[in-house]
DNA sequence: GAGCTTTGTCGTACACTGTGCGAGTGACCT
DNA sequence: AGGTCACTCGCACAGTGTACGACAAAGCTC
């Protein structure tokens, strides 16, 4: 059975069909077309992903993988959820909820930067895969067993995420844009400078700011630490609804 | 003087070269192309937006675009901007500082939400924009007069900007499914909704909350106060390290 | 074995994208 | 009158996602 148009989504598609069977030894599975597509989205980002290409890197025609998978779309679902089986939650067991939180958000950034372009379909597909679900389920037990009211499990749970994902789509962005020119965080520094001098003109706050890091602000300085500061803003405020 | 490539983004080459000239009194000024690209946009996203779409707009040739703009992502650099002049960012002298951070944030979050394409450019294209640092300086000031340590400053814009940002990008995301399939809420969750039970078999923490909620969970109710959750939070973790 | 269904592949084609190039047009200045 | 500048635009190119229909080959049933 070839894979349908009409439904939104892999996982509905997958639901209402039944499961697929273990098909003919031979051919790659979606499995291996999927890891291919991750290979090739690490390399070069989303817009070297392109149909043509993946069938080359996975020696078949573009259009024999439209078999396996409705359209892009649930290639870039499929993508994703792939991104979010990397996440480690801890058990609420051995280390108290906080400590396990801080070890989810920085598990969770740091799989979103390992693969940049996970932020761009992440804003633009619903995130329901099963891994996706499952990294959702172990943080919703973590916030239930460390005692939240249970109205604000599904707001503490969102909160993290949001702020998790905000910060990892700034850095993401830095990421890119300096890739895609093949710039190094100088060069592209340099570029800007007399952009951003003459915006400075009417800013001191700012200004002053600049003026102070001095001419060198690579962003990605210090980017731990200042993860590190919203996160411990945000736990001190759920600590304080508990 | 033609826009040239080159440049890495509309604000560097606008320095680079001296400031254009006032132009011929009739054909339209970039501002026009700006807000033209504007309404495509917000009629009907990223998608809708091509050169050719644009110029006939415009009632000019796609090409006679790349007169006033060197290149696609100027523009957007432009529209993006553009977003950010919507923002208020109330001054620290008649309100104490959390009521102000407050309201610029769901200024900020409103805005974006106006305009959910912007979110995608933003995790794409350094925000520098004049808007969007006048916005960022008078944010500054806004914990700069609340009297946080100069060190810290730049933390707790960046803190607040994450959250809000990650919020939005997860609200608008959802709405433009929606829009991009022509669903309502309850049509796509219908669809959704065998495999949904299906992932929810295996993560009871999950179900539970999905089951007390009942089968009609519009992720759109509610949202304003899930939002001001977690800014609750930011907020209090932030007036603690004050 | 023959014949049929299922699984899978692929070449071609279509509509559409961003944009480089070079010719053309009209207004203004000298 | 002639030249320069500010613009406009048609054409073309390489590349995109994907619909379609013709093929092939494996497995099942008789």
């Amino acid at each position: 059975m070839p894979a349908k148009q009409q439904y939104g989504s892999v996982w509905a598609r997958q639901a209402a069909e039944e499961s697929r069977p273990p098909a003919r030894a031979g051919g790659p599975s979606r499995q291996q077309i999927v890891r291919a597509a991750l290979e090739i989205l690490d390399a070069g980002g989303l817009d070297a992903l392109s149909m043509r290409a993946l069938g080359t890197r996975l020696g078949m025609g573009a259009t024999s993988i439209y078999w396996y998978v409705a359209n892009k779309n649930e290639l870039l679902d499929l993508a994703l959820d792939e991104v979010f089986g990397e996440i480690a939650v801890p058990g609420s067991a051995l280390i108290d909820w906080r400590e396990a939180v801080s070890v989810f958000a920085h598990s969770l950034r740091r799989a979103l930067l390992r693969h940049p372009w996970s932020l761009h379909i992440l804003g633009r597909r619903p995130n329901i895969g099963p891994r996706s679900m499952a990294v959702t389920e172990r943080t919703y037990t973590l916030f239930d067993d460390a005692g939240f009211h249970a109205d604000e499990i599904d707001d503490a749970v969102t909160t993290v995420m949001a702020y998790v994902i905000g910060i990892a789509s700034a850095e993401a962005g830095w990421l890119e844009t300096l890739s895609a020119g093949e710039l190094s965080a100088a060069e592209w520094q340099a570029q800007h400078e007399p952009a951003i001098r003459s915006a400075l003109r009417d800013l001191p706050r700012l200004r002053a700011h600049y003026d102070r890091k001095g001419p060198s602000i690579d962003p990605r300085t210090g980017q731990e630490e200042r993860f590190d500061y919203g996160l411990g803003c945000m736990l001190d405020g759920l600590a304080a609804r508990l």
